[in-house]
RNA sequence: UCCCCGGUAGCUCAAUGGUAGAGUACACGGCUGUUAACCGUGGUGUUGUAGGUUCGAGUCCUACCCGGGGAGCCA
């Protein structure tokens, strides 16, 4: 049928004759009425079937449909404010494509994450989920266009690698062949190589994480996006996360409304995410958590309810940077002023999202990086090419990571981590 | 790995140690404007598993399994 439209652009032919395609997400009767709920996944239209306007066949059909009935509708598009949405579809014609062979377990009425969980190749179909995922998808094309638009080359890292990036723990091993290989958790060695090849790079795909982590910010497999710039250093990695933040949401904001207001999310929230960002030190962080009444110790990484303290006093991301060497990975590099702090940062998002970026400059000086391999105990044949890096013209350097389900959770308000992927990996959880 | 909570009908949940129930979904009937519509009628259980205490266990005890929330670690 050539006059099939989408339910997100029914507002463009109000008063034409159109056809959707979808399937059927509710149903109300009343006497001589039904009203037919369609979805189409770019949204959700009502129509309506009066007795009188169509065949009696055609209204019996129309009272017998189950929900997920995948169904073929033709009418007339109208104006109506009873109508979810502001406009509806007056009935003429439906087709029936295929019925339910069982009733659909998901109901309109509330359900357990446990239960969700076990039916997420059709809680994606349910309207929450389908904003948030398609939020998602334009978080992920604003991240190609942030970088495209600035020069970066998009330069993918492998998934299989030979060792471990920060540390040997945490690693997802697997049978390669006659040895033994584990699933990247960071693409960052890597996007280092490329940066020293292409100048501004940013690699983007799955990393795993074997950690036994059950919280709302944790999956065993997430997306992370990682930029790294050649002769870049700790100060342009935070002018970069912020530019490239307020892109994200102004993106979200432009182009994902309708997505937005089905997830109620506060827009005064987002609208606020504007340059610059507030900048603490990391002395500085230590201080406020005292005088918040925390009992932190310098030298410590900031847990849960640090960073929620820290970002609650501010209305956009909060850069912390200069963490003491002692708890960060082997390449960075030290501050210069202060050798036992280094030129890192991490970005905290509002709300409670917690840490969404980490990132700053990597150790640029070959002995260095050499005494720093041995010190962590990481065995120094891998990192035999990394160090090439650091043997063949090596520059000060630096970028980032990004954790892409962390912020979508954030924009879309959303509280686990688990709803901002199609098919979440998590402890105790792989199925479907 | 540690701490806390839970597991009863397809789903969401009730049930002082004493006959295992309601809502919803589904089916049929009624109603021309419903917004998770409403009204009437219709039936579903190895109470997570295995032991134990008891005249009697969904309920108490022990172990295990599964799930949820949080911590640590991280994005």
């Amino acid at each position: 049928m050539s006059d099939q439209v989408y339910i997100e652009d029914l507002g463009q032919h109000v008063d034409q004759e159109v056809t959707l395609k979808g399937w059927l997400y509710n149903k109300r009767s009343k006497g001589k009425l039904h009203f037919l709920i369609v979805r189409d996944g770019t949204g959700i239209a009502q129509t309506v079937v009066f007795k009188g306007d169509v065949s009696p066949e055609l209204f019996e059909l129309a009272g017998h449909l189950t929900q997920e009935a995948s169904i073929i509708v033709r009418g007339q598009v109208r104006a109506d404010e009873r109508a979810p949405g502001g406009y509806e579809i007056g009935l003429t014609g439906l087709e029936l494509v295929a019925a339910p062979t069982e009733e659909y377990p998901i109901q309109p009425q509330e359900h357990g994450t446990g239960f969700l969980m076990d039916h997420r190749h059709l809680w994606l179909r349910s309207r929450k989920q389908n904003a948030i995922l398609r939020i998602r998808s334009e978080v992920i094309f604003a991240i190609h266009e942030f970088f495209h638009l600035r020069g970066f080359t998009h330069v993918d890292s492998p998934v299989f690698t030979p060792n471990a990036c920060e540390g040997t723990t945490n690693l997802f091993e697997v049978d390669y062949f006659d040895d033994k290989a584990y699933l990247t958790q960071s693409g960052q060695l890597y996007a280092e190589a490329s940066a020293m090849a292409f100048g501004k790079v940013y690699c983007f795909g799955p990393t795993f994480r074997a950690e036994k982590s059950k919280t709302r910010r944790h999956l065993t497999e997430f997306w992370m996006v990682e930029p790294e710039m050649a002769y870049g250093t700790l100060e342009d990695v935070m002018q970069l996360s912020e530019a490239f933040l307020c892109h994200i949401v102004a993106r979200i904001l432009e182009k994902r409304r309708p997505e937005l207001e089905v997830l109620e999310r506060d827009l005064a929230k987002l609208e606020a995410i504007q340059a610059p960002f507030p900048r603490l030190h990391y002395d500085d962080a230590v201080k406020m958590l005292n005088e918040g009444g925390i009992d932190f110790e310098w030298g410590g990484d900031f847990g849960a309810p640090d960073e929620t303290l820290i970002s609650e006093k501010y209305d956009r991301p909060v850069l912390i940077h200069h963490y003491p060497r002692a708890i960060k990975a082997f390449y960075m590099k030290p501050d210069a002023e202060n050798d036992k702090l280094s030129l890192s940062v991490d970005v905290i998002a509002p709300e409670g999202v917690g840490e969404i970026i980490g990132g700053g400059q990597r150790e640029d000086d070959l002995q260095v990086l050499e005494a720093k391999i041995a010190e962590h105990g990481l065995p120094e044949e891998a990192f035999k090419w990394y160090l090439d890096l650091r043997r063949y013209g090596s520059v000060p350097h630096s970028g980032f990571g990004l954790g892409v389900e962390r912020t979508v959770a954030w924009i879309c308000g959303v509280e686990h981590v688990r709803e901002c992927i199609p098919f979440p990996r998590m402890l105790y959880r792989l199925t479907p």
